[in-house]
DNA sequence: ACCTGAACACCGTTCAAGT
DNA sequence: ACCTGAACACCGTTCAAGT
């Protein structure tokens, strides 16, 4: 039996949508309270009712963020779920470039992150890896494609406005003998083969803790189930 | 032969010192100009003179921190200094933990961040890499560790206020049935030997790399080589 | 219950001026 | 050359008030 006060005019969802479409438009940096009431047609003072402050919003974008990664056919292998989960982050990270980083800098604890984590927990059990493993792994996993994400979406992999023979030509060739030395390996960089590459050391190193299990449970680590 | 103007009263130096001390004592979102101006005893405008503009300011920030990296002691052998260099990111990190995380989101382009480039390729290069190998082995490692940094300066593998077991029994055991079974698995995390461990792989990847060089890849990992 | 309006204590950055 | 002062267009958030 709820009061009979005016009806609302706008709601959670509806800020966070706006404060979305302003960081996808033009960064994390113009989503403030003033522009996304603007946005909404309604005075900043009335987004209070909804939000809390603006660290709330910010950590509302996280989460939504996170809800947007589609959880895994659980009709695939573990490993295949493992890979189409990361490619899933990747999707998300590159929509929403602005916001992405700020996943790096929020506790891991909500529903958006807890059921992510929880599917790599259940994709880590099937592949066998002790019980005792399995957290640690999923940090080593996530921490991982998160900084990768983060990295590219954010510049870090990005060279700036020169190419990476330019940027080279710059460098003292006492100070910094392997960037001479390494020369065109360092000019090409395949983002999407790279990440493929990295994903297979740690799905080897998945392979190895479940191969590594005392024999107790018997559970092998095999490529089906 | 300067012009004979008046004396400068503060410096680049003296601004980058101020503004990392205000952000490891308040976080960077204290970090203004107007309150660096403050401590230095200045007109916010006597800024622009030496800054150009806050994000220049945050950029030279994140320098700093990257110059306070010790390079590794060359008589260490690849492997040892690998190790140190990433417990030295480590120091520097919870030295400023407001900072740090700025580090994933600029190009790791400017003399502060190749210097450690430099010495990890030449780490790769004499543990025997193929150079075609090198320069995204460099990004898998650095990526990671700096992600690790971030997500522990940052808070993500914190838990909040809550205890691992607390927020464990407020999570429906239908829908989080791994984060039940795992159970105490979950409660405690010593970041010390997580790092060890995921390095120890990070390692194991590198010597693979190198074995594999004479021939070409395709070849599985292996608990020892 | 939900929103408005005015106000407070902040921002980054410009421009013209002082020495 | 280096810094100041005033000004502009912004912030997040409070409080009291309207409906």
């Amino acid at each position: 039996m709820p009061g009979r006060g005016r009806p609302p005019t706008i709601s959670w969802d509806a800020i966070l949508r706006a404060a979305l479409a302003i960081a996808d438009a033009e960064g994390v940096r113009a989503v403030s309270m003033r522009a996304v009431a603007q946005r909404l047609g309604v005075t900043p003072m009335a987004l209070y009712r909804h939000v809390g402050d603006k660290q709330a919003l910010l950590d509302g974008l996280v989460e939504r963020l996170l809800l947007e990664v589609p959880l895994p056919n659980p009709r695939l292998g573990w490993a295949a779920r493992l890979r189409a989960l990361v490619d899933d982050v990747l999707v998300v990270a590159r929509r929403h470039p602005g916001v992405f980083p700020l996943l790096l800098q929020r506790p891991a604890v909500t529903p958006g992150a807890l059921r992510l984590v929880e599917a790599i927990f259940a994709a880590l059990a099937e592949a066998g890896v002790p019980p005792a493993d399995i957290p640690r792994t999923e940090r080593l996993l996530s921490t991982y494609v998160l900084g990768y994400a983060a990295s590219e979406v954010g510049g870090r992999f990005s060279a700036g406005t020169l190419t990476p023979a330019q940027r080279r030509a710059n460098l003292d060739r006492d100070a910094y003998p392997m960037h001479h030395a390494l020369g065109s390996h360092l000019d090409h960089r395949d983002p999407q083969t790279e990440l493929a590459w990295s994903l297979e050391l740690i799905e080897g190193w998945v392979r190895m803790l479940a191969a590594d299990q005392p024999a107790t449970s018997g559970a092998r680590a095999s490529p089906r189930r």
